[in-house]
DNA sequence: CCAATATGGTTACATATGAAACTATTTTAT
DNA sequence: ATAAAATAGTTTCATATGTAACCATATTGG
C-alpha cells in the first residue's frame, strides 16, 4: 500500500544532494580560492588567466579561437585581450588573409608571467586533490566529460 | 638522461585537464542549461530557486539559516527574499525574542510553485545523470564532498 | 560584379554582484 | 546597569557581466 503523503518525496529535492546546486557551489568555492593567487599575487582575473594558460598552450591563435578554448563570449573575450595587452603580456600579428582578426601570442613578459604562475596554480591543484584516490581522480575527469557531452 | 625542454611540461598545464576549470565551466554549463526552466517557464532567478527549495526542505529558517544552507551571501539572500516576498510566495513570522529576524516559509502559492518546479528539476537532473553508472554517480558525489572539505 | 549575409571584434547599455557602510536590535563584559 | 561588541538584514556604490547594437571586413549567391 501506498502512503499518501502531503510531501512527496519523489517529488521533493534536497538541495545539498542535487547536482547543478553541488557542481555550481563547488565550482564558485574552488574559483574563488585560486583567484586569490590570480588576483593578489599577480593582479589577473580569471578571464586573464585563461587567455594566458591558452596562449601558452597554444600560440598565434586568434581571440576567437581563444574564446571557443576556454569556454569565453566574445565580450569576456575581447575586455581580457584588452587588459593584457594593456600590461604588454601579448604580441599580436595581424591576419594579412582577414584584417578583422590577429593573431595573438604571449610576449616575452607574458610567458615569463605564466612560468611563474603555472607552478603556482598547478601545486594549488595538487593539494586540492591530494586527498582523492588515483580512481578517484580518474572517474571524476571522466564523469565531467560525460556531462558536458550530455549538455551538448 | 633529462631533456632540457624550453617549455617544460611539468610546470606547464594543460587548461582542458585543469580541475579548477573544469569544474567551473562545468557549473556554469549546467547553470545557464537548468536556468532556462527557472526563469523563463517560472520567471525565477536560480537565487529565488535555492531558497524556495529549501524552505520547502526546512520550513520556518530565517534569511541567514537558509544563506548557510544555500551557501548565498546575506546580499544575495536578502534580494532573492524580497522576490519572492513581492511575489506573495512567502509567509513571514517575526521571530518574538529577537525582533530583527523573522522565520520565512512557503505561503500556499509559494508550495504551489515548488510542486511545480520540482518535478521538473528532478527530471532534467535524471536526464543529466542518465549517462552516469551508478558507481560513477556515487563517486562523483563522494568526490565533490571530499574536494569541498579539502577547501574548508 | 555587387547586394545580401556572415564574421571578428568592440562598444553601449542594462542587469547582476559583492564589499563596505548602515540601521536596528541583541548579547557580552564589566 | 550600560558601554562595547556582535548580529540580522538592508542599502549604497563600484565593478563584473551579458545582450544587443555596432563597425569593419570577408564571403556568398545571383
Amino acid at each position: 500500500m501506498v502512503a499518501i503523503m502531503s510531501d512527496d518525496l519523489a517529488d521533493s529535492l534536497v538541495l545539498n544532494q542535487f547536482i547543478p546546486y553541488r557542481v555550481v557551489s563547488l565550482g564558485k568555492q574552488i574559483s574563488d580560492s585560486l583567484a586569490k593567487i590570480y588576483s593578489e599575487e599577480f593582479d589577473l582575473s580569471v578571464a586573464e588567466w585563461r587567455v594566458l594558460a591558452s596562449l601558452a598552450e597554444l600560440p598565434a591563435q586568434t581571440a576567437r579561437d581563444i574564446g571557443t578554448l576556454t569556454s569565453m563570449d566574445k565580450v569576456k573575450m575581447s575586455r581580457a585581450v584588452k587588459l593584457l595587452d594593456d600590461k604588454a603580456y601579448l604580441l599580436k600579428k595581424k591576419n594579412p588573409n582577414d584584417n578583422r582578426a590577429s593573431y595573438l601570442s604571449l610576449s616575452a613578459k607574458g610567458m615569463r608571467l605564466y612560468r611563474d604562475i603555472a607552478p603556482r596554480a598547478l601545486a594549488w591543484e595538487q593539494e586540492l586533490i591530494s586527498v582523492l584516490q588515483p580512481a578517484e581522480h580518474e572517474v571524476f575527469m571522466a564523469v565531467m566529460d560525460k556531462l558536458r557531452e550530455q549538455l551538448e
